[in-house]
DNA sequence: ACCTGAACACCGTTCAAGT
DNA sequence: ACCTGAACACCGTTCAAGT
């Protein structure tokens, strides 16, 4: 306690453990008690961090897209080429499924869009964007014309195959399906 | 109540009444009582229907892939050629986000994936079974090769539009995503 | 055959109270 | 500064009871 992290690492805790559910069960299967017992505490103390579930869903979603622009930027410095880059992007994505069959947090949570309040949806559109943006950019440095609309079906496509291999708990699929998207054309070879 | 039918309307409603549900809030977003007042019943009288909800949403959601099978039979016999109704296909997945910017069951209930009953998960593999098997057939029909896996990356790139359109509330969007497709060559042109 | 009210353990949330 | 127990109206579910 003497070390003044006490509380940063309450809050830290509840922050983890509210995105590994909500990766496996969305926001509606976010639970304050749940939380509360991973982390040791009791659910009302979850309030004294954040004043609501929607704060702490915006909290943990907002999180989730900085992790991934981070992700994106260390992608790209480690990265030999443009096209070397964009060839080990899905695999950001495949990590998820690696992980317990989780999913993008933005997938879960666009499913229960009605549902969401209106803080968390905002951040759950900058994930979309950071990726869009980050695949427009990468594309047009390899020369792909049109980047910007190949990005966003990129994206909704990478999105898509990861959402049916999940509802099959079926790795192996997610790596049929990009593997087709390559030889469509959509990604490129 | 003379004609007999009062029973099958009541469980009629309650099943159209919970799909509709479902398909904007998910599996966790269906509840009794919701439900109940929609159809002007209460609550309890939901379980002389249906034994618990995992029996309700595992009906709901066979009901959804065999309307959807009856639809996509439809749409082959009144398409002139197998490229007009691949051509049309995509419509079938906008109709949904047109209604109130719902959602695919299927995509709704695979966020949900963990938390499904397994006679729910059974259905909703049901429906991108038909999808699939109906697409692969409809390709092989217009001569693409290896029509099996480019069936289930056409399915799968068009449940990830709809769910990042769906995110966005961009009917707009939607159809770009699918313009898109078609220009990478995913989709047949 | 079909429906209901009342009860159960569970949810998010509040709040006064503890250290 | 950080946490707690007890309470609130809500959930799925059960059940005895109504018509």
């Amino acid at each position: 306690l003497r070390d003044g992290t006490t509380g940063v690492n309450s809050k830290e805790a509840i922050l983890a453990t509210a995105r590994r559910i909500a990766q496996a069960r969305g926001y509606g299967g976010l639970n304050f008690r749940d939380i509360a017992d991973a982390v040791g505490i009791k659910a009302a103390s979850i309030y004294y961090h954040f004043p609501s579930k929607a704060d702490l869903g915006a909290a943990v979603a907002q999180r989730y897209w900085q992790d991934a622009a981070a992700e994106l930027e260390a992608l790209s410095a480690t990265a030999a080429t443009p096209a070397d880059a964009l060839h080990r992007y899905p695999g950001i994505f495949r990590k998820a499924l690696e992980n317990d069959n989780r999913m993008c947090l933005a997938s879960t949570m666009a499913a229960e869009y009605d549902d969401l309040p209106d803080a968390v949806k905002t951040q759950v559109r900058a994930f979309a964007d950071v990726n869009v943006a980050w695949l427009s950019r990468t594309l047009s440095a390899t020369g792909v014309a049109d980047g910007a609309h190949r990005a966003r079906a990129i994206f909704a496509a990478i999105a898509g195959a990861q959402l049916l291999a999940r509802s099959r708990a079926d790795l192996s699929l997610y790596d049929d399906l990009i593997a087709a998207y390559r030889v469509s054309g959509l990604l490129p070879a």
